[in-house]
This record gives C-alpha cells, sequence and structure tokens, in this order.
DNA sequence: ACAATAGTGTCTGTTAGACAGTATTAT
DNA sequence: ATAATACTGTCTAACAGACACTATTGT
C-alpha cells in the first residue's frame, strides 16, 4: 500500500534531523549630520559576548509566521519603528561563521530616518548609532564586518539609479538634503542641476510647503516622495 | 566567576534547540532554439512526492562548508556540469510553505548552455528541461512557482544591463545567437544595432574565427566572452 | 539573380556632466 | 551690500532607438 502525504507527517519529526543555525541580521543605516551611520548593539550573551554586532537573532516559532515577521520584530525592538525601507540581501551559511557550528543567516538592509528613532535608540542600552567609516575599522562579531562591507555597497548601487537614499531621511525632505544623503550613499559629488532634473522629470516627489528659513541663506522647499517613488528605477545610472 | 566563550561551547548542544529546516534550491535555466527552459526535477519522496520541482535539498554538514558547495553539489548533481553563472537569488523562509513546519530556502539563479549538460540531463531520470512557458502553468511542489517567476524576473532585469546572457550558450558563440539569448531574457526584441554597438564599446567579447556557414545567408563571427565581461554593467539599461 | 542571414552608417532623442547664471534669505 | 544657500539655463558628450544600407553565403 501507498504511503500518503499524511501518512508521512503522521511520522515525520523535525527533531529528528538537525538543522543548522537560523538567525536574522539586520545592517540598519541612517544619515545624519553629513555622514553615514550604522545600528550596532553590543553582545550580551556568548558566543562573542561583550563584541558590537549587527541587531538580530533567532526565529521564533512562536512569535513570527515569516522571516519578514522576524526581521520586523528586530527593527522595532532596536529602532522603535517600522523601517520605510527594508530589503532582502543576502544569506551566508557555512559551519565557520559561527563558534556553535553550521549556522546560516538571513541579512537585510534597511533604512530609517535619524529623527525618528533618535530618541528611542538613546533610551535604549543595546543598541547604538556608529558611524560606519568607524564600525568598519572596529572588531565585532561573527562576519558582521564583511556584511555591513556588502550592505553598504548594495546601498550604494542601488542609490545610483533609485530613490533610495529618501528613505534614510525624514518623511519631509528638503532636495538639498537629499542630494547630500545620495552623495554620501554613492560616496561622490554629483552636480546639482543633473540631480534635480532626475527627480523633476521622473516625477517623484510632491511639494509641502516651504521650510522656515531656518539658518543662512535661501530657504529650501520640502517635499515627500509620491507613490511611484517607492520601487522606481531610472534607466541611467549615475556615474560610478 | 565569569564564563568564558569556550565553557559556553562545552555546555551548547544545537540539538537542544529547534531550527527550521534548511534547504537549497536552484533556478536553473537556459536557452535553446530560441526558447527559455528551466530545470525541473521529479519529487521520488514526501512531501509532494511525485510533483515537478526545482532541483535542490538539504544542506549536507558532512559534505558541505557553506551553501555554496550545496548549491554546486546539486548544479553538478544534475546537471553534470559547474554553472558558469550562479548567483543567490533571495531566500523565503516561513511556516506554510512546506507541510513539515517552519521552513526556510536559500534560492540560487543559474544559468548554463544547453549544449553542455544536454547528454547528463537527457540520461538521468530525475531532471528535464522544461520550457518556461509551460512550467509556470505546472502544478509544482512549493511555492516554487513563485519561485521561478522572481528568478526570471531577476534575470530579465540583469539581461538589461549585463553579460549574463551569455552564460545562457556555450563558450563560443555568434552575436546573433547572443541577441536572440537576449530578446528572450527580456521579453522584447532589440535593434541590433543597439545590441553591437553596446558589446563593441565596453570591450567585452574576443573574436574566435568564423563560424563554419552552418546554414543559410552569411556566415557569423563567433566570439568569447573576454575576462572583463564577468560582472561588468553597462551603466545605461536597454529599455524594459 | 534571389533569398537569407550578418553586419554597418547615420540620424534622432534622451539624459547626465559641467558650469555659469539668477533668486531669496539673514546680517 | 555681502555672504550664504537655493535653484535655473544651457551647452556638450554619451549612448540607445530607428531604420536604411551594404556584405557574404547557399541555391
Amino acid at each position: 500500500m501507498q504511503e500518503t502525504e499524511a501518512d508521512f507527517l503522521q511520522i515525520y519529526d523535525r527533531r529528528d534531523y538537525l538543522s543548522p543555525l537560523v538567525t536574522v541580521d539586520a545592517a540598519i543605516f541612517t544619515f545624519h549630520n553629513g555622514e553615514l551611520f550604522v545600528l550596532l548593539t553590543k553582545r550580551s550573551e556568548h558566543p562573542e559576548k561583550d563584541k558590537w554586532a549587527l541587531p538580530g537573532g533567532f526565529v521564533d516559532e512562536t512569535k513570527d509566521t515569516s522571516i519578514e515577521d522576524t526581521v520586523q520584530r528586530k527593527l522595532k525592538e532596536k529602532t522603535g519603528i517600522e523601517a520605510p525601507y527594508v530589503e532582502q540581501l543576502q544569506t551566508v551559511g557555512n559551519n565557520i561563521r559561527d563558534t556553535r557550528g553550521w549556522s546560516v543567516t538571513v541579512i537585510y538592509t534597511a533604512l530609517v530616518a535619524f529623527q525618528d528613532c533618535q530618541s528611542y535608540v538613546e533610551n535604549i542600552s543595546e543598541a547604538s548609532w556608529i558611524l560606519y567609516s568607524e564600525a568598519i575599522s572596529m572588531d565585532v562579531a561573527f562576519d558582521h564586518r564583511e556584511i555591513m562591507q556588502a550592505a553598504r555597497e548594495r546601498l550604494k548601487q542601488k542609490a545610483l539609479y533609485s530613490m533610495i537614499p529618501a528613505y534614510a531621511l525624514p518623511e519631509e525632505f528638503t532636495l538639498p538634503e537629499l542630494q547630500a544623503c545620495l552623495e554620501v550613499l554613492i560616496d561622490k559629488p554629483i552636480q546639482k542641476k543633473s540631480f534635480r532634473r532626475r527627480i523633476e522629470q521622473a516625477n517623484l516627489v510632491e511639494e509641502v510647503g516651504q521650510r522656515p528659513a531656518s539658518g543662512k541663506g535661501r530657504p529650501s522647499t520640502s517635499y515627500k516622495l509620491k507613490a511611484n517613488a517607492k520601487g522606481f528605477n531610472f534607466i541611467r545610472n549615475l556615474e560610478a
């Protein structure tokens, strides 16, 4: 007699098989004072205790129905907000990255506005914004340095042809702010005119009023992203 | 007294923790007779027994030191060759895609030359090239239809700005062949001239001799990819 | 000569880079 | 008025799309 799938599942028990450890990590970036920051947490448990690490953790089968749930849960824990831009970056799996054995980590990249989570991050002890340039020369846990670098590189590439820099800013932003953020992400100055032309021609932003002349010089106009900006890709890249 | 990492690892046993099932799947494509094919295998075991599925399987901790090892091992098993283009696509993890419970699959996309593995694939019973257009309307296992579609879409996008279509052809190919392959991947005819200009200006191919006038019309020149073609990205995309 | 396929010349349109110019604010 | 910052005009270069043209093969 033929075994049915129901029969099979009756007997099957995942506990009978050894599966790699599965974790989810997030490289969360923001832009503040003309610089790029990455969110790191201090590990309170072994392994790699007391080292800085990307926020992340195990899938909690009682709380999460998918790895997106896991990453959103971790993001909320560490930043207090829901990130407007979260993208799966890469998955790393091998038997050397974690001393506990075969380990698989699903890595996400996220961008958040500094202002949206500054107070939350300041008031929890486990996480801090670290200057990216400093973070990559620190002795971080596991393979997290390589992961930060891969995430950084992906953001740079996407910044060349999409509006993702806007997600590292508050919902309302000015074009000079957006340009500064873009320039930091791609690590290269760009022409004001080129920048504004692209955005204007593609119809990606919507005016929301003047900025109240907060400093020196002519005040700038505030914009927010239009709905079509999400997922929009320019057909031509900026120069790398 | 402080617990050291060595102490911790002494006590730690992965078997004490329940981790999701981890599998690796590959969406392997090729171009043949002007059409796009995907490699599918017939499942011989529960769950989803007897359905077509993407080739893949569990990480074998005795054979594999990384997930790249796992995917290369699977690729070799099913195609008999090492694929010239293998890229991690995406990781899907949730508690509904597999009836056995929480399951994570790391998905790769690969391109291979039909001629390089035709005889191998014909002679194993577990795998066959299926027309992509038919594959997506078949009742395939798990979430493999969505995965095939995601892989297809990624290839399309990359074909707009890279030389990946060449990896679905033998090492030596003609420009008309490459153009036909590109057109199938992006699902749109393109101008001969635009196509050839891009490749020539970027200096991506190298002549390897005339093709022996195998049919009607003027014979075409054979080329192979230069080393710099690997990873090369055009700064401007073809029209989507 | 003709059909078929390979490959080129050249025009146009779009868009990024460069850079000089104008506009609006605070002091 | 001046400094500082925001924003625009306009030229050029690069490159994809369009399409007509020439080249080389088999019959």
